[in-house]
DNA sequence: TCGACGATCGTTTTT
DNA sequence: CGATCGTCGA
């Protein structure tokens, strides 16, 4: 038996597979070569240390990242890597919580709340308060219970336990409190209880807890900068007996503290695992050295953090090109002719990628790589199982596996619309709470011995309705142990007359309905071929706890990638367009509100998106942008300013270099900034000083009494004019009262 | 019970 | 600009 080769890491990478014992921290730059150091960690307990894969545990965030590792060890050792545990967070606490569900008082058929359904049960909370959803919007009671959960706290925890400060008088705490007894009627559990459930089971249970600790000796946490603290005490419950934990992350790359995640995991590490070792990573073997070294001066002007040198031994490579655009439609135009140009070059599509901060960026994007004929494909975007007729099948299916979910079933009680209106429900409902049952069980009965609710006055119709509805419930439930997933699936559509309701209606969308539908019916079966004990629920829950596995995206088969920034983390690119570098739009306008922390995020952000390049960076930005239906003059990113002259060629789209410094350095230059810039094509509407106009039509582009936008100052109106073409001049009244006077030719002003 | 129409309001989203 | 949502009216 020869000796596990690790002749392929570096010295650092090589220590954080060896340090197999104690707590280790691995903090692991951009392109470091993390996931090859993590699965050669484990491939070594198992291959040299001869650890059972039964005691490994591997958590990470998504069901992406847990299956390349688990396919990336299995090409690697002979043991069995089905026994590994390789999971995401919420799968190993769901599982956890099914097989010990007896001890919480739940049963193990509970069904996962997903963000919609959690906003559902607030909604009828805070109407049963009086609340209109005006007062007090139900994101804002969802924010405040995950952030409890995000925290670690449970119902019932002792306050003086959990990290957090809570005012028990607060109304919010009321509503928190009447939503986990919701969720406990309905047998439910939402994606922030799956963790902290498990806390409260291993504290409440000591010896729950001990026979985790025993059986996994080894624990790892991947991207571990993304954890919360609810996680970060799992963790450590789960590691106190053999210590063996190994955390990898990289605080620089934390870009979802809006979801709880929190830095002092990192930051705090070595206080809480008094003897832990740190290890940094910091060859990057990804990016040119030209990359590395830009983002490096970005990213070293955040606080937060403990502090990487990152370095690297590829070539210095080309500049990055930081290329302004006209507008944001200019911008989708140059992605375009540039990607066509790399792509005659011989660069195949699927090296490429674009970024952008929001999603609603993608659509320009999208409409200029159609127009040329460039394949792409869009990471992410609208999400298949939150369309209507997904979930509206999904809700069959769930009130057939767990009969207490009310909401399943009041979700489809009249769908489709079978006379069951509002007020029939709310009928029902009344009596099932008079009757302190469950909305199914109140259903069932009322069906059974309608002579017994006369009071209810239900018409025939809507009776006979019912009752088909609970037959056919009832009958698919009996067959649900001994049937296919599919089939139950494809008798809940038709016998629900789901499927002929869509297919009476012959538009285009009830068509589209169809397609998803079937292929929800592919998913399933997929499900079924690829797993030794398919069942109902267990389909369940892989789709609600993995939503990437949607079965539509065939791998790269030579596509432009399109995606969000927070999509491309952990991804990398040979040719990498970052787009709409704007102040207001990356960072984001909501950014800017919040201060330095979000900021710095921003700048993490921004850092991530520089590091996915290999070869060649963009970054683009356009100098006028629709935004909520109206043109705004942002200004290019501050973080375009920390990158350092050296490291960037300054362009325009038509190539042309301009001087390496620019003329939007400071705010007092915007009323002149456009100064020696000319275009040769632009709409009227976005030329800002419009020499065409000045030829053809000599007169006054903003006339007495017109309403303008003015970049900076905001609305206004023109209040006295002067002259035309280069010698307008405007004196205008701001929204705010404010008065000022401007030279048309150089003011960022636009017709309102 | 359902549709049509206006008011509103806009990040990011591994689970 | 556009999607989403709530309120009306038939």
């Amino acid at each position: 038996m020869n000796r596990m080769d690790l002749s392929g890491l570096n010295e650092q990478q090589r220590k954080a597979v060896l340090r197999t014992d104690g707590p280790v921290m691995i903090l692991a730059g951009a392109g470091s070569g993390k996931t090859k150091t993590l699965v050669t960690r484990i491939s070594y307990l198992l291959e040299e240390l001869h650890v059972s894969p039964y005691q490994v545990l591997a958590l990470t965030f998504s069901n992406k990242a847990a299956r390349e590792m688990r396919d990336r060890i299995g090409s690697m050792v002979e043991a069995d890597v089905g026994a590994l545990q390789i999971t995401t967070f919420h799968a190993f606490c769901a599982r956890i919580l099914r097989s010990e569900a007896n001890y919480l008082g739940l049963s193990r058929n509970f069904t996962i709340y997903d963000t919609s359904e959690q906003k559902a049960v607030v909604k009828a909370i805070l109407g049963r308060h009086g609340i209109s959803t005006k007062e007090v919007s139900p994101f804002e009671v969802l924010y405040y219970m995950d952030d409890l959960k995000n925290h670690g706290h449970y119902l019932g925890r002792d306050i003086s336990e959990c990290d957090y400060e809570i005012d028990q008088g607060d109304s919010f705490f009321t509503f928190y409190q009447e939503y986990e007894a919701e969720l406990h009627k309905a047998n439910a559990v939402d994606f922030g209880s799956l963790i902290t459930g498990v806390i409260q089971l291993f504290e409440k249970f000591p010896d729950v807890l001990k026979r985790y600790q025993e059986r996994f000796k080894y624990l790892l946490v991947d991207e571990y900068q993304d954890t919360n603290r609810a996680q970060f005490e799992l963790v450590k419950m789960l590691s106190e007996q053999n210590r063996n934990v190994c955390v990898v992350g990289d605080e620089d790359q934390s870009i979802y503290s809006w979801r709880g995640a929190d830095i002092r995991n990192i930051l705090d590490f070595e206080e809480v695992f008094s003897d832990a070792k740190i290890l940094k990573l910091e060859q990057n073997y990804r990016s040119s050295k030209n990359i590395i070294e830009a983002a490096t001066h970005v990213i070293a002007r955040n606080s937060q953090r403990k502090g990487k040198d990152m370095w690297t031994n590829n070539p210095h490579g080309e500049d990055i090109d930081i290329v302004e655009c006209f507008n944001d439609k200019t911008e989708g135009e140059f992605v375009a002719q540039k990607i066509r140009e790399l792509s005659k070059e011989g660069h195949p599509f699927k090296e490429m990628a674009v970024f952008y901060r929001t999603n609603t960026q993608s659509r320009l994007i999208e409409d200029n790589l159609r127009k040329n004929n460039i394949p792409y494909r869009v990471v992410g975007g609208v999400k298949f199982y939150e369309r209507k007729e997904i979930k509206d099948l999904i809700a069959y299916m769930r009130i057939v596996v767990n009969e207490k979910d009310s909401l399943a079933l009041s979700r489809i009680i009249n769908v489709p619309a079978r006379g069951i209106g509002a007020t029939t429900l709310r009928k029902l409902e009344n009596e099932a709470v008079t009757n302190n049952c469950s909305l199914w069980e109140m259903l069932d009965t009322v069906v059974a011995n309608p002579e017994n609710y006369k009071h209810i006055r239900l018409s025939a119709k809507v009776k006979s309705a019912l009752s088909h509805l609970v037959t056919l419930i009832n009958e698919v439930r009996v067959s649900v142990d001994n049937v296919a997933p599919s089939s139950l699936y494809e008798k809940l559509l038709h016998e629900s007359g789901y499927w002929d309701f869509l297919k009476s209606s012959k538009d285009y969308e009830s068509q589209a309905r169809m397609e998803n539908l079937e292929e929800l019916q592919n998913a399933i079966v997929q499900y079924e071929e690829s797993n030794k004990s398919p069942s109902l629920l267990n389909f369940l829950e892989t789709i609600t706890l993995d939503t990437s596995g949607e079965g539509d995206n065939p791998e790269n088969t030579g596509e432009v990638s399109l995606m969000t920034i927070h999509g491309a983390k952990g991804l990398e690119f040979l040719h990498v367009f970052v787009t709409g570098a704007e102040e207001n739009i990356f960072p984001s306008y909501k950014s800017l509100e919040n201060g330095e922390t979000a900021i710095e995020e921003e700048r993490r952000l921004f850092y991530v998106a520089m590091t996915r390049a290999m070869e060649k960076l963009y970054i683009t930005f356009a100098q006028g942008r629709m935004l909520f239906g109206q043109l705004r003059f942002n200004g290019p990113s501050r973080f375009l300013h920390e990158i350092p002259n050296k490291y960037y060629q300054w362009r325009k789209p038509n190539g042309s270099t301009m001087s390496s410094g620019n003329s939007w350095d400071s705010e007092d230059d915007f009323d002149d900034y456009n100064q020696d810039q000319s275009y040769d094509e632009g709409e009227a509407v976005y030329q800002v000083a419009s020499f065409k106009e000045e030829k053809s039509a000599p007169k006054a582009k903003f006339p007495k009494g017109v309403k303008i936008i003015h970049s900076l100052y905001g609305e206004g109106t023109v209040l006295d004019s002067s002259g035309y073409g280069a010698e307008e001049k405007v004196s205008i009244k701001f929204s705010d009262g404010a008065r000022k006077k401007f030279l048309v030719k150089f003011a960022p002003l636009v017709l309102a």
